[in-house]
DNA sequence: ACAAAAGAGTTGCAATACGAAACCAGATAT
DNA sequence: ATATCTGGTTTCGTATTGCAACTCTTTTGT
């Protein structure tokens, strides 16, 4: 049967997982953010099945993410690049990439570093308005009417 | 034949996906967050079938995302609490929540509120070590002698 | 005390998704 | 003209998913 989906789930990140939650998207984006914009790169690159790599690209074409350009003049060679939509996922890769080297250790030796000032990026964390690190514990989850949410169970 | 995995792709992302990367381990996680911690409200608040469910807490806690603790003296009831390491998990929780509320909209009502000051928690970014938020064409990637990563394509 | 329900899983089955490799058509290179 | 590159599509066998039914132990209701 089909792997369920979230759309009718009334629920941001189940929806933020329907569109790059799946095994390879998110790997996708990570390449074309340092630079890959050919199918057969992609390819390369991460070692995706063709049929895997078209349905993923058509997917995030589909949910804006990805804009799929002509390059070369004659019609069969394209390029995949990140839409803003897309460069806006920065951040989850980010954080993502960080928790692992925080809880496993750093597997690839990259490191990013900001380009003005030529040192390392900080930490991605949640903050409060005046920009102090937040826990889970630290925040509140209210509704609409800003009621605190009573967990069903 | 089984699905691929990442260990040996060398790559921080990619490891960080195969613990937390399938269509389930994030809302499990979110759900968590909220508060849940028996089997069967994870069941009821998400709809997830049984044999999945008991999978991926399985896995969770085998990747020391969730504990498995006893609740109840008499060996048949247990809670899945989330270790240190899944509740790091909030940053990307948050940033996937906070990238669709921004492309998506809002599905459900929920807000968060930093618990001291009752204003909401601020979006969460990258940043350089003065605070300043960075998107992708400000900062450099580099390999482990900071040498800039060149594409291969 | 006894029946019924809940909690935490298992098991079996059908539908689907995935991965590998073969195949294909238009453009490019030799 | 022949071979190769690109961006796919097709086929096929395996793995994963979802659903429903079933277990076994503990709790709850009366």
């Amino acid at each position: 049967m089909s792997r369920k989906r979230f759309d009718d789930l009334d629920c941001s990140l189940a929806c933020a997982l329907n569109e790059v939650g799946d095994w390879w998207s998110l790997l996708l984006i990570k390449q074309a953010m340092l630079g890959t914009r050919r199918f057969v790169d992609f390819q390369r690159n991460l070692g995706i099945a063709k049929n895997i790599l078209v349905d993923r690209l058509c997917r995030l074409v589909e949910s804006g993410v990805l804009a799929r350009v002509d390059a070369g003049e004659h019609g069969t060679r394209y390029e995949y690049r990140l839409t803003e939509k897309g460069r806006d996922l920065f951040t989850v890769v980010i954080a993502l990439r960080q928790w692992n080297l925080r809880w496993n250790g750093n597997r690839d030796g990259m490191r990013l570093l900001d380009k003005s000032s030529g040192e390392p990026i900080s930490e991605v964390a949640v903050q409060n308005s005046e920009g102090e690190p937040l826990t889970i514990k630290d925040v509140l989850f209210v509704d609409e009417n800003g009621q605190p949410l009573e967990q069903a169970g």
